[in-house]
DNA sequence: CTGAAAGCGCTTACAG
DNA sequence: CTGAAAGCGCTTACAG
């Protein structure tokens, strides 16, 4: 690689002056621009990012730390940071900690550990910002209080005051879900949910509840089911919800809700005929089952953009007026309820 | 950030020595380790990568190089590069080109651009070797020839010589699905495929005129249908290879299978029962399809794992015996034939 | 408008 | 075994 030495001995100008001209400061007279612009062309020279890295500050760079890149939600919000990051002049950087394959989701040492690898691997390549995707949401603790650069978490919620969170509104669009469900008829709701201490289990109970008592439904406790948020749970807790009468099921997700349909298949019963069955997620297989399923869409997309707007923003000096951004789901009708 | 100075004045110990700890050279006496370690522990100490990048040369890290993320296949391919890496102890690190957001597959000068500036980002964050993951197979040329590290291309040909590539077998794949098929007992097939001129479309054809022709039968041109590789490619021209007296249909990749038995349903017919169709893929739609789709799955992350071990091997000064790395497809028996 | 010089924080021979 | 010194390729006041 040519240096600004070797470039400067071609040109006769002085690397002083080299470095102004590349770098668009004022006060350079045309004709040593066109010199350097041509020899820069002519050797195709280019800046040593090390060396300017070492001296200067800002390097328009952003690091993304993803959890795990494999969980569904990851590229699209990645993609919609990308995005964002993109439009207005900075390149994203992407990191995946591979939180899966490793096996350390649950392991809270190790955990904080390869985040803060992640961190500062960030930092070292000089970022002037950095947004965290979580692979699931909960409540997480990944920036340092003291973190030189402005911090974003998407798909959870911030420990920290100082870093904002986007996330999606379960409440809300689970209430939009159960409004559907009741406009069809169906009146005996229960619900397949995944693990019961989740953020996401909670809320979407809360919003379904909400909708239901509208219209002067109560939904007992008994008629809420716990599992993992798998496919298996729903073909194995599927019998249980039906012995208890119901005629629709309210899934946590969209796979819970395609274990329900496989159970019901081998009923040779039919979703949506014989009994509602609805997700959430709104993954690409659920337009592929059959029948389609309902369910709503999570904005993953959205998320992504607002994040990469919020940091942006903070690298521009300006601060965020709110500590937790909720985007709305898009309710997807299908034909299982 | 604290610096070598600093921790020199801190320990009284020269920043040479201290580099030398740090960088794990022999011929340090214990007791420097010592006081240099515990006072690396009790300041945090972190090295600025831009400084010591801008001296030496190895970095131990690598630039996974995307054309989109998005794209089905990618995500594990980058999973099995980043799981190759990290057991050999690199880090690796992920650009997005974003090919399909920025609408550039067909345009040629862009995408070099595009390319081109992956790369000298890549080289300017130091990686000692760059691996590319392409979006979709075709002939490709990322890597200029006098690339200063090694290059490995995934899931497409390498256009030059310098650079290996590490694909799958279509060929072989198709083959083992048609031979599955006339197990069954289907007799007439008809194949429904993307674009004519791909070499995916080329060679799963060859695999399914070889494995027939092993039970003699022919497989007439008016036989093979093209469209794109979608969906919508299948529903539309079900009708027409239906009217032909098939009795089975090799879909050009799961999408399309998923057209074809759209259009079965809506027709009343039972995919599997009235006509077999099968997939090409393995995606994970193929499972939640009723009935599931039988279908071949990708070595997706068999060939990243590949790819790692090919640039790390060369990183190493090792050289690659071959030009094209191939990884077998893996038959997945469903219930559509 | 232009360039000589200091300095960013490291690593690397090399002298002792 | 340890450290003084040169140098990596830039940027940034500052003098002219």
């Amino acid at each position: 690689m040519i240096t600004l030495k070797e470039l400067s001995e071609k040109c006769g100008v002085s690397i002083a002056t080299i470095s102004n001209v590349i770098n668009g400061k004022e006060n350079v007279s045309e004709k040593t621009k066109k010199r350097v612009f041509d020899a820069v062309r002519e050797t195709g020279y280019q800046p040593n990012f090390m060396a300017s890295g070492l001296r200067s500050t800002k390097t328009k760079r952003i690091a993304v730390i993803a959890e795990e890149i494999s969980a569904f939600s990851s590229p699209a919000i990645v993609e919609g940071i990308m995005s964002a990051c993109e439009y207005a002049g900075y390149k994203p950087f992407l990191q995946n900690l591979r939180m899966y394959a490793r096996n350390i989701f649950d392991n809270g040492e190790k955990f904080k550990e390869v985040v803060q690898d992640g961190i500062r691997l960030a930092l070292a390549i000089k970022v002037d910002g950095i947004v965290f995707v979580a692979a699931h949401s909960r409540k997480v603790d990944v920036f340092p209080e003291n973190l030189e650069v402005p911090g974003v978490v998407c798909y959870a919620h911030s420990a920290s005051e100082k870093y904002p969170s986007v996330l999606f509104n379960d409440e809300k669009a689970a209430s939009e879900l159960v409004r559907h469900i009741l406009s069809k008829g169906y009146k005996n709701i229960g619900m397949i949910m995944g693990e019961r201490n989740s953020v996401h289990t909670e809320r979407r109970i809360a919003g379904v509840r909400t909708a239901l008592k509208e219209a002067g439904i109560e939904l007992g406790d008994d008629r809420i089911l716990f599992g993992l948020w798998r496919r298996e749970t729903g073909f194995e807790l599927a019998p249980e919800m039906i012995a208890k009468g119901v005629d629709a099921i309210f899934c946590g997700n969209d796979n819970i809700a395609a274990g329900v349909c496989d159970y019901l298949r081998d009923q040779r019963k039919v979703p949506g005929k014989d009994i509602g069955v609805c997700g959430f997620d709104g993954q690409e297989f659920a337009s592929y089952m059959y029948p389609k399923l309902t369910t709503t869409k999570l904005p993953l997309l959205q998320i992504g953009g607002k994040a990469g707007e919020l940091i942006i923003a903070q690298i521009k000096g300006e601060s965020f007026d709110k500590k937790e951004y909720s985007v709305d789901c898009t309710f997807v009708e299908g034909k299982t309820i």
